[in-house]
DNA sequence: AATGAAATTGTATAAAT
DNA sequence: ATTTATACAATTTCATT
């Protein structure tokens, strides 16, 4: 898809506020609230906008411990455990990678009981090196265009 | 912050689409769109909700790659890189770490040179360490209560 | 802390350019 | 593809419980 620079103005509203209405967007980006809507729906149709996520601290709800772990699966074990990965509430974000490991997870967990459990669960699976997170330096940061 | 039912109820909602009417909210947990509303901004004020995110494809906005850097600070190196961190627009995310390695960070990339030229200019500030993206697992799961 | 009602604001749709 | 007009819906504010 072709992004011209209006949508990229409202792409940069809806990644600063997505809750903002349309009326809005369209005072900061100079057209009109079904001149927004329009725009918005055609990018999530096209598949540009995926969604519209809230962003919680996992510390206020209590999740003391956020973690990186990084796992190289056992001998048949990688496609077990790509169906049992979504299964996971501890488990935010998983990446399958190249590389000697194949899962990168963000994961977040009550304190380390609750991780050493966690981890239990995985070593089913591979081989897993965690990494604790000491603070979220950058957070969720906007997409921007390519020049 | 004490989260009881019903505010979780509204995070639910929140997390599986942030740009649901308060309206449209208050019907599917049982109370008036002021209610809802009056808790949400509660729970913006006391930090449980960070935000709202608009989740982009980085694949349809012509960022054909990403990756997960992970990178070992050289003496001296940690602090000029963590004012240094903000500025690069690549980094999605970036989580400070324990361990031999000080920081994993999530980025993307337009191409394979676009990725060069980005680490050419980590390697002013540590060792890295890259792994290719094949595919993301779990996305941005949604937090749940714990029990 | 939640509701109900009134005023304001936003959304959706259609017609026009 | 965007605007304007209009009907409908949502939000905000506030009095009430």
């Amino acid at each position: 898809m072709n992004i011209d620079n209006l949508n990229w103005k409202i792409l940069k509203c809806l990644q600063q506020n997505a809750r903002q209405s349309n009326a809005e967007i369209g005072r900061q980006v100079g057209v009109s609230s079904p001149a927004v809507s329009e725009r918005i729906k055609k990018m999530e149709d096209l598949g540009v906008i995926q969604g519209y996520n809230t962003l919680i601290s996992p510390f206020e709800i209590g999740y003391q411990l956020k973690a990186i772990i990084t796992m190289r699966a056992f001998m048949g074990k990688l496609k077990p455990f790509l169906e049992k990965v979504k299964t996971y509430d501890e488990i935010v974000n998983c990446y399958r990678i190249t590389g000697d490991e194949n899962f990168v997870m963000e994961v977040v967990l009550k304190n380390q009981k609750h991780l050493e459990l966690f981890i239990d669960q995985l070593i089913v699976y591979g081989e897993t090196k965690t990494q604790i997170v000491l603070s979220h330096v950058v957070k969720q940061k906007e997409l921007k265009p390519i020049i």
